[in-house]
DNA sequence: CACTTGACCTGTCCGC
DNA sequence: TGCGGACAGGTCAAGT
């Protein structure tokens, strides 16, 4: 599901909701996305506040007063909902979360804090994890080694991310904007996003894009991704933020799910493809290869 | 190394 | 109404 404006608004939401929660109890009987020892648990995360909520990339990282952290992937249908200790739905909507009463059958793991509140770890898919690592081991993991920078960073340039392609020069421009290690967060949302934005085919090799091409691109990364914050994400099918509520991105896109519908910019009808595996949606007079 | 494809899962939608 | 197949926001492990 989410990608890096949906992670961000997950982020933001934890922020506001749990930090200073102290841990009561925690259950989960899916050890594949909860695969933790017994023993760390109960010394390091039952008992212990909550103390921040970072986000790298797609990656939730709720840090802990025992100096663990829980490393959490959305993955494709992950959601993190916080429900207070007077209902058993989110809190963003007036007669409870949008997605149901919890916890539900797709609960993979439940927190439990001290005050009776409770932050639910639901996961259609079963592909998303929850992982309880020493906050000082996080830069560690082989993905946080390998990830690329943050686009929205004040201080990344075009420069830059022109040159993080150079590794990817003979893949598809959209496959190497959907590699993590390349550039930080972008998904299948906004790579379809950003490209037409900056008026590139998603097949065309990352070795014919022109220098004010990466620049475009480098706007549009940064322009769908800082819109989606705005509007809380993209709700395709499943992606609820930390109150269950839904985000309004897709209102605004201009080709992700619009196959059939016109291009804003020539009438053309929007069309669906396939590239770097993944199904993509292009303007197909706007976007030539 | 760089690059592509299949696998991991459950649920939904679409055509027959 | 049922059934099979394709497909869904991501990432890895294999393969070439």
């Amino acid at each position: 599901m989410p990608e890096l404006p949906e992670v961000e608004t997950v982020k933001r939401g934890l922020h506001r909701l749990i930090i200073n929660r102290k841990v009561a109890a925690v259950s989960s009987d899916y050890p594949k996305g909860f695969p933790n020892a017994a023993a760390d648990v109960e010394q390091f995360l039952i008992g212990a506040c909550i103390t921040n909520v970072r986000r790298r990339a797609k990656v939730l990282l709720i840090d802990l007063s025992s100096g663990y952290s829980l490393v959490v992937h959305l993955k494709m249908t992950g959601q993190l909902v916080f429900v207070d200790n007077k209902s058993r739905f989110g809190a963003g909507h007036p007669n409870g979360s949008l997605i149901g009463a919890l916890p539900d059958k797709s609960t993979r793991v439940t927190l439990s804090f001290a005050d009776g509140s409770h932050l639910y770890f639901n996961d259609q898919r079963k592909f998303g994890w929850v992982k309880l690592i020493p906050t000082v081991e996080i830069p560690n993991i082989d993905f946080m080694k390998r990830v690329g920078p943050e686009p929205l960073e004040a201080d990344f340039t075009p420069l830059q991310f022109r040159e993080r392609f150079t590794r990817r020069a003979r893949s598809s421009i959209k496959a190497a904007l959907l590699d993590q290690s390349v550039i930080a967060g972008v998904g299948n949302i906004y790579a379809d996003e950003a490209l037409w934005g900056a008026k590139i085919h998603p097949s065309r090799l990352v070795n014919t894009i022109t220098e004010a091409e990466f620049e475009q691109l480098y706007i549009e990364v940064r322009f769908v991704m800082n819109l989606s914050i705005e509007k809380g994400g993209s709700t395709n099918r499943n992606y609820v933020n930390a109150e269950g509520k839904k985000g309004s991105y897709m209102d605004f896109a201009r080709v992700f799910r619009r196959e059939g519908l016109t291009c804003s910019r020539c009438d053309t009808k929007v069309v669906k493809l396939r590239v770097a595996g993944r199904g993509t949606h292009i303007c197909p007079f706007c976007q030539q290869i």
